[in-house]
DNA sequence: GATTTCACGTA
DNA sequence: CGTACGTGAAATCC
């Protein structure tokens, strides 16, 4: 047959599945192969290099992470779970659940798997399959598809690949039903999928000296046995009570001991967070103590030692778990604190020797969306400014901090508004761009779902927790209007950055560039010292280039601001 | 033991 | 100037 352009992939054990194929045509039954891993991913290899197919499985977390592990670069992935979230929202993305989105069966009709007890007789359907078929007669993928159980049976693997092919070509079908840009997005969403597994292989490089250090700042000394720790601990907790004489046994931990004491120092407050707190650092000494406590304590408790010795390997890299989406609007998502790592340890995080990063971070991407998502041809014009906020005041006759404001406010709140007046004059001067807001909201009030500018469907069907009366209706609705009008424009970033971070990747790989941190709109590249300018100037075209394709348009403009640094912690620009 | 609440870091 | 996420400690539920 001729070159394959999409090849099928799948895993059960130490074997593997590969079903190359032409897209929309049936493959040949003799071009499957089933193989043990090692041979697997040494035909894998030699399939990137020769055709480039799209490898298309069930998802790249299950099908891939032998291949990101050997260290494959793959170009092209088709990942039917992250597809499938697109296309229905959510999260839940079992094969079942891809399976009959894709070939539009109802979910009420989603067969059990008989799990061996008597409630069987009552609980099955009926729609149950034959022992080799990887669909019922209903149409439905076969409950246990996915278990090593059943694929170990003769030829099952490689029916379970086969019908990844077919889902894929039912969900580009339905994907170009509910969106002009579904199936482009959907790429684009397999595209970090995949990145996702290179950013846990690969980890973020860390400074472990520079990390000790600054953890020992906040956490004291790394403690020598359990009596030590306990000690080290009486110490920090005593330099906030010895301000409160009397009080010495209070649990500072405990948010409720903490407000009693407060109250017996004469702070009242409704609870102890920080920004009712603040206020108040400089009436009394024991608030000012508490909450250079609570700093401290953070970085010892969530970001010390054990946080170091747990997640940073042998080699210096910090590691967690990567998520392509999360179960809202589609931003990036990851654990073990990569993504909430306190400012004052960003110095720790630090490029290897002979090595640099390319730090980029998108600059006011949320207007900049809007201006593509609303089609509003005034609001694009401000976009070609460096810093749109200066036009937008302009037209609006106010000073830039107002004009920041009333922007801000239009997409995200406007609840306790200051904007006022701006407000009225935005609504007159961009009248495309609010309106478009002013649908979203109204649609999030009436429990109506939204789609992103890609197509990602935003359910607003959450079910309600229990016990809500008619007053707090009106609460609940306008947080899910605020919700639905922060969505399309979150979400749509979160679909521009992604396609960004995949063009990064593509076309840097050759120059020994990994990417190593993704942060909804700031990207670390991890890079050959020598080769950082050239990174750097590709990053900007990428986003040019990705920016283009992605918004359809010229007129909306993107900025990004890309620098050569080694620690993270260095000055943006 | 699992879930919820409070608190706080990031964007 | 709102939304989202992940984490840990204590309280609470079962």
């Amino acid at each position: 047959m001729s070159a394959p352009d999409v090849c099928a992939v799948a895993l059960s054990g130490n074997r593997i599945a590969l079903v190359p194929a032409r897209s929309g045509h049936a493959p040949a039954a003799d071009d499957s192969r089933v193989l043990p891993l090692e041979e697997g991913l040494a035909l894998m290899a030699r399939l990137e290099s020769e055709d480039a197919p799209r490898w298309v499985c069930w998802s790249a977390a299950a099908a891939l992470w032998p291949a990101v592990r050997a260290g494959l670069a793959l170009r092209r992935v088709w990942d039917l779970a992250e597809a499938h979230r697109l296309l229905v929202g959510g999260w839940e993305a079992t094969p079942q659940l891809v399976w009959a989105a894709a070939h539009g069966l109802p979910r009420s009709g989603l067969p059990q798997a008989p799990s061996g007890d008597l409630f069987d007789l009552v609980a099955t359907t009926g729609d149950q399959p034959g022992p080799d078929d990887v669909t019922t007669p209903a149409g439905y993928l076969r409950p246990d598809a996915d278990t090593d159980e059943w694929l170990g049976g003769d030829g099952h693997l490689a029916a379970y690949a086969q019908a990844a092919l077919g889902c894929q070509l039912a969900q580009t079908g339905r994907l170009q039903q509910v969106s002009p840009r579904g199936i482009s997005c959907a790429t684009s969403e397999s595209a970090a999928s995949l990145l996702c597994l290179e950013l846990e292989r690969d980890g973020l490089p860390i400074d472990r000296a520079a990390a000790t250090d600054l953890i020992a700042e906040a956490a004291g000394p790394r403690p020598e046995s359990d009596a030590d720790e306990r000690e080290i601990r009486r110490v920090r907790d005593q330099r906030v009570l010895r301000h409160a004489p009397g009080h010495e046994d209070t649990d500072l931990r405990n948010p409720a001991h903490v407000r009693e004491l407060l109250a017996s120092a004469g702070v009242h407050v409704p609870n102890t967070r920080k920004w009712v707190l603040e206020p108040y650092r400089a009436t009394h000494p024991l608030v000012a103590a508490l909450l250079d406590w609570r700093r401290d304590e953070r970085i010892a408790t969530t970001y010390g030692y054990h946080w170091l010795d747990r997640h940073v390997g042998a080699d210096d890299r910090l590691r967690g778990a990567w998520s392509a989406c999360d179960g809202a609007a589609g931003r990036m998502t990851a654990q073990n604190g990569l993504h909430n790592l306190p400012a004052p340890l960003r110095p720790a995080v630090a490029a290897a020797p002979g090595h640099a990063f390319v730090r980029a971070d998108l600059g006011q991407i949320e207007p900049r969306v809007l201006a593509v998502v609303s089609a509003d041809a005034e609001f694009a014009a401000a976009t070609r400014a460096d810093d749109l906020y200066l036009p937008v005041a302009g037209q609006l006759g106010v000073e830039r901090p107002t004009a920041k404001i009333a922007v801000l406010a239009a997409m995200y709140g406007q609840r306790s508004g200051a904007a006022g007046e701006a407000l009225r004059r935005l609504e007159r001067a961009y009248p495309v761009a609010m309106g478009f807001l002013d649908r979203a909201y109204a649609a999030g009030l009436a429990g109506r779902p939204v789609r992103t500018f890609g197509g990602r469907l935003i359910r607003l069907d959450a079910a309600l927790p229990p016990g809500v009366d008619l007053s707090d209706r009106g609460r609940i609705d306008s947080a899910r209007g605020r919700f639905a009008r922060n969505a399309v424009i979150q979400g749509a970033a979160a679909e521009l950055f992604k396609a960004w971070a995949a063009t990064v990747r593509a076309t840097t790989a050759d120059l020994g560039a990994q990417i190593v941190l993704c942060l909804h709109d700031e990207l670390l590249v991890h890079v050959p010292e020598g080769a950082a300018e050239e990174v750097a100037a590709r990053v900007e075209q990428a986003l040019v280039d990705s920016a283009r394709r992605w918004s359809g348009t010229d007129a909306v403009r993107f900025v990004a601001d890309t620098s050569v640094i080694h620690r993270w912690s260095e000055a943006k620009g």
